[in-house]
RNA sequence: GCUCCCUUCGUCUAGAGGCCUAGGACAUAGCCCUCUCAAGGCUGUAACACGGGUUCGAAUCCCGUAGGGAGCGCCA
């Protein structure tokens, strides 16, 4: 038998309704960020919605307060949902957690049909049962053990104490195809496929079958997530044929990789979106590089998510793994520093601004520095170049400094008293005094004001230096 | 172990049998511009994993090999 492809239906004709459902189990990962921004982008492509749901099913590992991280770090990215947490609708609730009564109407409903178990095995049986089927070079997978078990047989295990877990039973001899939206036409064996467990002893909803049954019961049309997920989706088309209800369009994405090679998702700590916003990375750099790993776009500049999700495409999405390059996203930060706004420059770098500073040095700054800064901490090395004291020369800038000799500074002195921190004034009077252009009239000065001989451009960079800074920084040469 | 997925420049990718002398972007190198750096402009280096087929013709189709990944959980 054979069941029908389930991406032919009139489902597919309305808007499309996309989702991200992560579990609150860590902080979202660079791989969690991209797959919401895909579900995202095409979504708003095609005028739908986006959905976020919480899959706190699993109450050990679940954590609240990861709840809110996530959300915060999706809100931080600007990935907005328009239904879920804080933005209820008649679809929700949107954590799983809250939801247990639906799933139990649904759980009769298999029940009723015949299409699960109660199974009794305990975790340990399990186990031995896995280990010797590995051991005997076959794929592990339940035995069947309570797959036939009497009314009788369960009521006396029942009477043992034992909670049973609930089953799936999975038809055999049957191939499950469907067409997955990045990868084609995919085919699987029921007979490959075990039992597998739908409800678990503590009355939890498992993952294949509450994932599948809300994205069901949510009207959501498409998937995009991990290619992790792959060689599960012939259960859970099982388990929403058996409830006669619509599964969504799968596609599924490859995994991201770190420069070594390995998954993401297996790394912990340096690979979330919560330390690159900590070392000071923009969301639009994240959203930029994310926006092209794996996907391809005729596109090529810093693009806003309005603009990503017109140019977003299913098609292009790629088969391979991608590799996250830390020296690709520090391109994209670059482009997003330079598309910053005054205001945003200063949100930006709020922490590493003096405190108390005025508006107008700070803009004078920024509009000085900005050209300069790929992250936070190459601000905080210029703000000490210009609002610290006269700054340490290195070699290069000594050097420049001795070859300028006193009579140089001297002029530059005047031309600093009479002019203020203009550089052309100050410039001129050097001129005028010395006969010398080009770098050997600029490159002293950048040397006795910065201590460095590379920066920033010197006008701008001379009006955000305080006047008084700016004589004395002159004035110990002359 | 079994099943499935994947493999084009350093990285992300375009490529659906002739348009490929394999294109673009980022990175990188050189030059120009320039007070330096950055930006910008120009130019360059650089890839179809391997082996067999099929075909007049293959990066594109088939088979195999190698390498990578995933799944087979009372995790999601």
């Amino acid at each position: 038998m054979i069941i029908p492809d389930s991406t032919a239906p009139a489902r597919t004709a309305g808007p499309p309704v996309t989702r991200f459902a992560p579990s609150p189990t860590g902080d979202v990962h660079l791989g969690n960020a991209r797959t919401a921004l895909f579900n995202l982008l095409l979504a708003r492509r095609g005028g739908g919605r986006f959905l976020l749901r919480i899959e706190d099913t699993d109450t050990v590992r679940s954590r609240e307060n990861y709840r809110e991280r996530q959300l915060e770090d999706l809100r931080w990215l600007g990935l907005e949902w328009d239904a879920g947490p804080g933005r209820e609708d008649e679809r929700g609730p949107y954590r799983q957690s809250e939801r247990t009564a639906l799933y139990e109407r649904y759980f009769d409903q298999l029940a009723a049909a015949g299409a699960v178990y109660p199974c009794f095995c305990s975790p340990l049986e399990l186990e031995v049962s896995r280990k010797a089927q590995l051991a005997s070079g076959r794929p592990p997978r339940y035995a069947g053990t309570c797959r036939e078990l009497s009314a009788e047989q369960q009521a006396a295990r029942r009477a043992q104490g034992i909670s049973p877990t609930l089953r799936f039973r999975v038809p055999p001899g049957e191939r499950v195809e469907f067409i997955d939206l990045v990868r084609g036409p995919q085919s699987a064996l029921t007979d490959d496929i075990g039992d597998f467990i739908v409800r678990r002893a503590d009355g939890a909803a498992a993952f294949f079958f509450s994932n599948a049954v809300d994205d069901a019961c949510m009207g959501v049309t498409q998937v995009l997530r991990g290619e992790d997920h792959l060689a599960n989706t012939p259960r859970q088309l099982l388990v929403l044929r058996s409830l006669g209800l619509a599964p969504p369009e799968y596609g599924h994405v490859s995994l991201l990789l770190d420069g070594a090679g390995a998954p993401l998702s297996k790394r912990h700590g340096a690979a979330s979106v919560r330390d690159y916003r900590a070392q000071g990375y923009l969301a639009s750099a994240i959203l930029n590089h994310l926006f092209r790993l794996g996907h391809s776009t005729a596109e090529h500049g810093l693009l806003g998510l309005e603009e990503m999700a017109r140019a977003f495409d299913p098609a292009h999405l790629g088969r391979a793994p991608a590799h996250f390059d830390e020296s690709q996203l520090r391109g994209w930060q670059k482009e997003a520093v330079r598309h910053l706004t005054p205001d945003e420059a200063r949100r930006w770098l709020r922490d590493v601004l003096p405190a108390g500073l005025d508006e107008r040095p700070a803009s004078a700054f920024l509009e000085a520095v900005l050209p300069n800064v790929e992250l936070p901490a190459d601000a905080r090395a210029w703000v000490e170049v210009v609002f610290g004291g006269p700054p340490e020369l290195d070699t290069a800038a000594s050097g420049f400094i001795r070859d300028a000799g006193s009579g140089y500074f001297a002029a530059a002195v005047r031309g600093a008293e009479a002019s203020g921190n203009d550089l052309r004034a100050i410039a001129g009077a050097i001129r005028t005094a010395t006969g010398r252009k080009g770098a050997a009239l600029y490159m002293p000065l950048r040397a006795a004001l910065t201590g460095r001989a590379e920066g920033p451009e010197l006008a701008p960079l001379l009006k955000a230096i305080p006047a008084g800074q700016v004589r004395e920084r002159l004035a110990r040469f002359a």
